[in-house]
DNA sequence: TTATGTGCAAACTCTTTGCATTACC
DNA sequence: GGTAATGCAAAGAGTTTGCACATAA
């Protein structure tokens, strides 16, 4: 499936979730969408808003924030946050992932490994919890700033 | 060892450390530290500074505020931060452990898994990345809410 | 005595909210 | 036409910083 194609089912299921919840479709949640859809990286509030007003030049940031805090809520993103350093946000490409940061440059490598998922889910049982989420980071030093 | 001697060792760790800084040693600093080692809970800086004020009417929230970075940059204390709720210090007690926050109470629960961490070098190895530290926090409803 | 620590207030950053206006259905 | 969404600006919350004064060494 190439790219475009993908986007557009993203923002089909972004319409049938507005209209689900009989709100309003708008062009500006389309677009923050879009620029989740097209990041290779985690962006913040602020980078959103940079981008998306390449589109829609008016474009404020509350409504970045309105719509990212709707988008999480409706589990089509996802946000991470670390230190004081405020929340980045990712689309949700329905593949569940944790991240490790590198403490040197702040990239952000993702991973899945089965076993660990399946341990915190007896780790949780044992305690008597009903685990719905987690998350999972972990911070250490990228192959590349180990070359420096 | 009863709990006051206990104390006074955390209290002699930190004039040392102070003092290897080269810096002085203040009543403030000590204060905070008891109120962590003292706290059954992870506390906010806010919550910090009110009991803190119990001993030392006088003592300003920026205070606490310094007081608890140099202490978590000299690794004394830790901090958990989760959402936008801002971040929360406890007393590092030398045994690590990770957490689990109730959705609904807020409650926070603390486990360790030795093969969860076992796993997590492999995880990280693996992708030739040099584990650090790691935060994992487990999301879920406590065994007392799904009573409810 | 001299450098560090403190308290206070102001400044800053990130995020949320109220309100008039616009846009969707 | 009616309701939700937006943009703007102001308000909030949490945290940091500058500065004069207090205090430890």
């Amino acid at each position: 499936m190439n790219a475009k194609k993908e986007l557009e089912l993203y923002i089909e299921e972004l319409r049938t979730l507005v209209k689900k919840r009989g709100l309003k479709h708008s062009s500006q949640r389309e677009q923050i969408l879009q620029v989740l859809f097209l990041a290779k990286e985690h962006l913040t509030p602020e980078e959103i808003h940079q981008k998306v007003k390449e589109l829609s030049p008016g474009i404020g940031l509350a409504t970045v924030y309105r719509t990212l805090s709707f988008l999480e809520k409706e589990h089509l993103v996802n946000s991470i946050s670390f230190g004081n350093e405020g929340k980045k946000y990712e689309l949700n490409r329905g593949e569940h992932h944790d991240h490790m940061i590198c403490l040197e440059c702040g990239k952000i490598l993702e991973f899945y490994d089965e076993e660990l998922e399946r341990l915190q889910e007896v780790v949780a049982k044992n305690s008597g919890f009903k685990l719905l989420t987690h998350e999972m980071i972990l911070y250490g030093i990228c192959p590349e700033c180990q070359k420096k």
